[in-house]
DNA sequence: AAGAACCCCAACCGCTGAGAG
DNA sequence: CCTCTCAGCGGTTGGGGTTCT
């Protein structure tokens, strides 16, 4: 079925609409017409909007256009590993309310961030042989995604205020807080052994700045007693140590992926934000 | 070089809730 | 209330680019 078809099988609509209403790609020209027509006018009443602009579309499809890719303020290109850690985050609060995460990233859609999830996030959980949506993957995400985040924020210097600021922000978010959220005390303990494996994991990278980060630690939820309460036996000398880490962790999950292929998968996900968005122009 | 497999993401679809009449 | 219309949301699809074999 090509998207470019029209919509002319269907008896539902008039034969005169299914004779006028495009569907698929966007041209040069429609895009202009409907930048004009929104300069002018604004947003909103997007049926009458389609019909008085000139666009042989539905109101729906000029909305989606416009709010997905010719709104001004939209912004193009990779999610930097701020943006990944505050979906990462937000979706552990919220799950799938993309408009509602996309909210909270200026100049990013919900489409975007959507796809971003599908893509990226759900990749990774394919590798590692676990459900998305299972507490087995919160954790991982958790426990070993959220910190390397962190790592490369800190590693490029632009941990961001909206990352550091996150806690108070949301402070008063029980859901997430009963699944993620430990106490600031434990959780700055539980930090700087984080720090420690995130240290021994990377080897590249060294955490020296115990204060910092432990800062933004403190106001964010990944550190969690009943879930990651393996840490003690991160400083392993080997590399067990993750599967041993792992398994200790996440014992009560009946996945076996801990000991199939789940370091190389873990090495990876770090790289994630690195990966050209292709066919992206 | 070429076909297959994979990946990304723009755009569509169906559903829901809000508001007007 | 009920019905209708519209805006918005989340899930899904498929075209086209890239990578693999």
């Amino acid at each position: 079925m090509s998207s470019f078809t029209k919509a002319s099988s269907s008896t539902s609509c008039s034969e005169e609409d299914t004779e006028q209403l495009r569907k698929g790609p966007w041209t040069l020209e429609e895009d202009s017409l409907l930048t004009r027509y929104v300069a002018r006018h604004g947003e909103g009443h997007w049926n009458l909007l389609a019909k008085l602009a000139g666009l042989r579309r539905t109101g729906k499809s000029c909305r989606l256009r416009w709010l997905n890719y010719l709104k001004p303020d939209v912004k193009r290109g990779n999610l930097t590993p701020e943006e990944q850690f505050l979906i990462l985050e937000l979706h552990c609060k919220w799950g799938n309310r993309w408009s509602k995460i996309a909210q909270e990233l200026p100049g990013r859609t919900d489409n975007e961030i959507k796809n971003y999830w599908r893509t990226r996030v759900q990749k990774q959980a394919r590798h590692l042989k676990i459900d998305a949506n299972s507490a087995a993957f919160r954790n991982v995400i958790r426990c070993f995604w959220m910190p390397r985040l962190l790592q490369m924020m800190k590693g490029s210097s632009t941990l961001p205020q909206q990352v550091a600021g996150l806690g108070q922000q949301n402070s008063d978010s029980e859901q997430c807080a009963s699944s993620c959220v430990s106490s600031s005390e434990s959780m700055n303990n539980n930090m700087s052994k984080i720090s420690e494996f995130a240290e021994y994991q990377t080897s590249s990278f060294s955490i020296t700045d115990n204060n910092e980060y432990n800062t933004v630690a403190k106001d964010c939820y990944y550190v969690d007693n009943s879930s990651c309460y393996g840490m003690e036996t991160i400083n392993l000398p080997s590399t067990s140590a993750v599967g041993d880490f792992m398994t200790a962790d996440c014992h009560m999950v009946d996945n076996n992926w801990v000991n199939d292929g789940f370091a190389d998968g873990i090495w990876s996900m770090g790289e994630l934000w690195e990966l050209p968005l292709k066919g992206n122009l």
